[in-house]
DNA sequence: TTAGGGTTAG
């Protein structure tokens, strides 16, 4: 809402300049009225009610200076550039304060161009204009001009030395940081405390208590900084410690520790902690809340969102992650819309929820209407979209977003590189992936293996290990991803040639990511090479074998049909079996129709996971796939009479080009009793988008009497696949017949959309295909 | 009533 009456005014002022007499509308001594009116307004617009602010300021009969600079920061700090502009023009006589406000708004609000012209015309700077320019640039991650104005300005107060200062550590530069602050002596419990904190942020511990020790006085936050960034790494016994130690504690330590105990899963203490709580504030509930919400404890965390005295933007957006995360779209939808005002993270939160859950209309639908209520599209939010556009592989929507993030003066960094070059990987566009990696100014070992992944599905082997070779002249370390992607693309195209030169450069790295190397030869049948590295972990590496590497070994054996020895394995292992290599077991009993040693394995999962709804759907999909529908059918009775339910979630993976391997959990909707009410809901969408309803026609080619229970078992994901493949009406999908794409797939099918003649393989999602690289975890790749 | 350090949500 524009306050268009105050502004008009104001500007009829400004054009009309009169010399300011005694109850003008803007006298250049305030009364103690205006001033306190003023206070008035900054309250309402530090509490976000910025349309009373703007009533208070409309009503008042006299205004200071200062009352357009409330105004101002105001806007600004409630994302109202386009106001801030308006209102910054209108001020009779400007101050520096008014100049420095609506420097900073243009600075916040991502304007930094405009800023730096509006600080080239200034008639007056101080050290305050200076300091802004310096931290504002810093936050975008400029830090060479954050320098250029720190060499610039005359004279540097302390702001300005810890702008600079903090200017090095929020962008990693700690050594630059650690420079600075060893060229001079003058620093204050500020500097310290941000250095501390650099180095707490970025994993150094070690010389972060070497300055807590060091450092001449601790103020509250000094010890603030320590406390949670102990309880940030998981070491609560060191929080504990320390908070139990601290002379002084405000309401930020008890939070690090709440938000500590929540993170490490540890709920109970998280909640002694919280309920002995001297005071709480909006962001110690959050922290409670966030601790029940990631415990998919979504009653609890609801419970508390009711009840909380002070909610805040973050609460809201807490509980719609939350219902998110649980694949509760609804609720959070629900949440979304009643949301009071919504920030960039609620906007991102619901975008995420809607680009990761597949639903790639309400995604883009969502985004339209971002933009016609005039949100910041931040980068959070084109990294949603870029997926979506990746997923319905629409280049062209991509293409546009590519620009409009060009436009926006962001430097492309990880978050949203990344899902460029998966966009125009996943489309197709090689040239212009290769251009958007090498335009990235800084690229993470996902950008490299999103390169590596992307060649290598489009056939272009030697592109890919062209890439492989690059990033190893990087500080960038491989990771299990990475390997397995270079196993895969090794298998598929060279046959074993480089496989010992790649492994020899990943062992040059102190590090060795035995798992990843492990799973890497577990997937591509390397079967003795495993074996093997197995052995050298522990001999010539000195590498004491963990829980997860005998899961490896368990797996690696048994996919190779070798289950007596996977079995023997299990029994020599220092420590009990958990499920997860039970659960390997299974899987390999399955591939190798092993029936007894599943049955075994299944029971044995039950006994320890008696909750594992996947172990449950597995186990039912199993006989489904031999069969035993009876079978099946009781399994899924069973899971139902525990009360088990399935956390929903589906993904897209692109594995070929034009080639999607889709998974999908069972039970997309949580209360699913029978598969059809699922069916309807989806049959009643898809007509509603102007799909037909055809699982008849996709079915024809199956046997009459399979057909109810393929109906059963698999036709919710036809269902899926027709919405997700956009099949325009009256054109059905074909099914190529029920046929197995392999052994660990049972429920997989090929599908060729008639219309765009796209492969699409459709499997189920369970705990077992849990490689990321479009694998299927039997070891077949596509 | 503008600029520098510590807590929550993406």
């Amino acid at each position: 809402m524009l306050p268009s009456r105050h502004l008009r005014a104001a500007a009829r002022q400004r054009s009309h300049r009169r010399p300011a007499i005694a109850g003008d509308a803007c006298s250049s001594k305030p009364d103690v009225e205006v001033i306190w009116r003023n206070k008035a307004i900054t309250a309402h617009m530090r509490a976000g009610r910025v349309p009373d602010a703007e009533r208070l300021f409309d009503a008042m009969p006299r205004r200071s200076t200062s009352t357009y600079n409330a105004m101002l920061a105001g806007y600004a700090a409630n994302g109202r550039l386009p106001l801030a502009r308006a209102l910054f023009r209108s001020i009779p006589s400007p101050d520096a304060f008014s100049y420095n406000t609506f420097l900073h708004s243009l600075a916040v609000s991502s304007s930094l161009a405009d800023a730096r012209a509006l600080f080239e015309e200034m008639p007056v700077k101080d050290s305050v204009s200076y300091n802004v320019m310096i931290s504002s640039h810093a936050n975008h991650g400029l830090v060479s001009l954050s320098r250029h104005y720190f060499d610039l300005a005359p004279q540097k107060d302390a702001v300005s030395w810890n702008g600079m200062l903090a200017a090095y550590v929020r962008n990693g530069r700690i050594r630059e940081a650690r420079n600075l602050f060893d060229s001079r002596t003058e620093w204050d419990a500020i500097s310290w405390n941000a250095l501390m904190a650099g180095y707490v942020q970025w994993g150094q511990m070690a010389e972060a208590l070497e300055m807590f020790n060091r450092m001449p006085q601790r103020d509250v936050v000094s010890w603030n900084t320590m406390v949670s960034g102990y309880a940030r790494r998981g070491d609560m016994v060191e929080a504990r410690r320390l908070f139990d130690a601290a002379p002084v504690r405000d309401v930020f330590t008890w939070t690090a520790v709440v938000s500590g105990y929540a993170q490490n899963g540890m709920l109970e203490e998280a909640r002694r902690v919280f309920d002995a709580m001297p005071e709480k504030n909006a962001v110690s509930w959050n922290a409670m809340m966030a601790a029940y919400v990631q415990q998919r404890m979504m009653e609890e965390a609801k419970e508390l969102f009711d009840v909380m005295p002070c909610r805040d933007v973050a609460s809201w957006n807490t509980m719609l992650t939350g219902y998110a995360q649980a694949g509760m779209l609804e609720e959070a939808r629900a949440i979304f819309d009643m949301m009071p005002q919504k920030d960039a993270v609620s906007w991102a939160a619901m975008l995420a929820a809607y680009s990761q859950g597949g639903f790639s209309e309400e995604t883009l639908q969502l985004f339209k209407e971002m933009g016609r209520c005039g949100e910041w599209v931040n980068r959070s939010a084109f990294a949603c979209v870029l997926s979506t556009c990746a997923d319905i592989a629409a280049l062209e929507c991509g293409m546009q977003l590519h620009g409009r993030l060009i436009k926006a003066g962001y430097g492309v960094g990880c978050f949203v590189g990344n899902a460029l070059l998966a966009m125009y990987f996943k489309c197709g566009n090689m040239e212009d992936a290769r251009k958007a990696f090498e335009e990235m100014e800084e690229k993470d070992v996902i950008s490299w293996n999103t390169m590596i992944a992307g060649y290598a599905r489009h056939g272009f082997g030697t592109e890919a290990l062209e890439v492989f070779d690059k990033m190893r002249t990087t500080s960038t370390k491989p990771d299990a991803i990475t390997l397995v992607r270079f196993f895969v693309l090794e298998r598929c195209l060279f046959k074993s040639i480089f496989v010992s030169g790649m492994l020899s450069s990943v062992f040059k790295y102190n590090n060795v990511d035995w798992v990843g190397v492990l799973a890497a030869c577990s997937h591509s049948g390397l079967v003795e090479k495993g074996i093997s590295y197995f052995y050298s972990m522990h001999c010539n590496f000195g590498v004491t074998a963990k829980p997860e590497h005998y899961t490896c070994m368990i797996d690696l054996l048994g996919r190779a049909g070798r289950l007596d020895e996977a079995l023997n394995l299990m029994k020599d292992m220092p420590f009990e079996p958990d499920s997860t290599m039970w659960g390997a077991l299974l899987g390999a009993s399955r591939i190798h129709r092993n029936s007894e040693l599943g049955r075994r394995a299944a029971e044995k999962v039950f006994e320890l996971e008696p909750e594992n709804a996947g172990m449950y759907v597995l186990l039912s999909n199993i006989y489904a796939s031999y069969g035993k529908w009876r079978d099946a059918d009781n399994m899924r009775t069973m899971m139902h009479e525990r009360g088990v339910k399935k956390v929903p979630g589906f993904s897209w993976i692109e594995v070929q080009n034009k080639i999607h391997t889709f998974s999908v959990s069972d039970s997309m909707h949580p209360e699913k009793e029978d598969i059809y009410a699922f069916l309807e809901y989806l049959d009643i969408r898809m007509k509603k988008a102007g799909y037909v309803s055809a699982t008849d026609m996709v079915l024809h080619d199956v046997e009459e009497e399979e057909k109810e229970h393929m109906l059963k078992y698999h036709s919710e994901k036809l269902a899926v696949a027709y919405g997700i493949l956009k099949i325009p009406p009256g054109r059905p999908i074909r099914v190529i017949k029920n046929l197995r794409v392999c052994g660990d797939c049972h429920t997989a099918f090929k599908y060729i959309s008639a219309i765009e003649g796209r492969l699409v393989i459709l499997r189920d999602s369970n705990r077992f295909h849990h490689f990321r690289d479009g694998s299927c975890s039997c070891g077949d790749y596509w």
